[in-house]
DNA sequence: TTAGCATATTCAAATATATGTATGTATAAA
DNA sequence: TTTATACATACATATATTTGAATATGCTAA
């Protein structure tokens, strides 16, 4: 059984969660979440000095794509990171570049 | 020393790699060059069935961000992987979404 | 209830990215 | 040289993404 080399729907899977990955606010936020685990969106666009409503907006998008979770904690929301390996992502890629 | 959250050039650097995978094309591309890692712009343009110009494109925007090399031989100009832990990134990604 | 805090959503403008057509450039062969 | 081939570049258009401002919603406490 021949695998063909062009798998859509895995692509189309593959490219979209490295595109809401692929934005420096949302890399920082990733990687503030690696250090503190768990963080509300407040405290979240305070530390990047963006918009609330920005910040909104990326956590939806890495949420959306799988890539963080949240819960809710009375009036706040913390998000947290759903797979430990995302983090290894990034540092993955910032490997490759040393080559 | 505390390390800073937010270091901008090394989440541009990586923002900006990740960006350059982030497309069904170009991960189509890496994944055929994965399995064969020397091909020609022809041959790479007419197995995904888009434009030359557009492969071109493609093509450039992945060696721009260091992520393929190309070497003229003849008439020909073969592009292959630069980096062989770029493949081990897409699977990465692929197996994150079993979660 | 109402007030106020925390977050989400909507919208419009700015910016970035993708695509096709046309054209330019390099190489090889005749 | 010319001609054909292989690839790159320029440009315009279409589409997508990002951003901030305004507004809406959910929750808690009083």
């Amino acid at each position: 059984m021949k695998k063909s080399v062009l798998d859509v729907v895995k692509l189309e899977a593959a490219a979209g969660k490295l595109r809401a990955i692929a934005h420096p606010m949302r890399i920082a936020i990733i990687d503030m979440l690696n250090d503190e685990p768990k963080m509300n969106v407040t405290k979240i666009y305070t530390k990047l000095g963006i918009e609330q409503a920005s910040a909104s907006h990326h956590l939806n998008i890495l949420k959306t794509k799988g890539l963080l979770v949240s819960k809710r904690d009375g009036k706040k929301i913390l998000y947290s990171i759903k797979d430990a390996a995302l983090s290894e992502i990034i540092d993955c890629i910032n490997r490759c570049s040393d080559y």
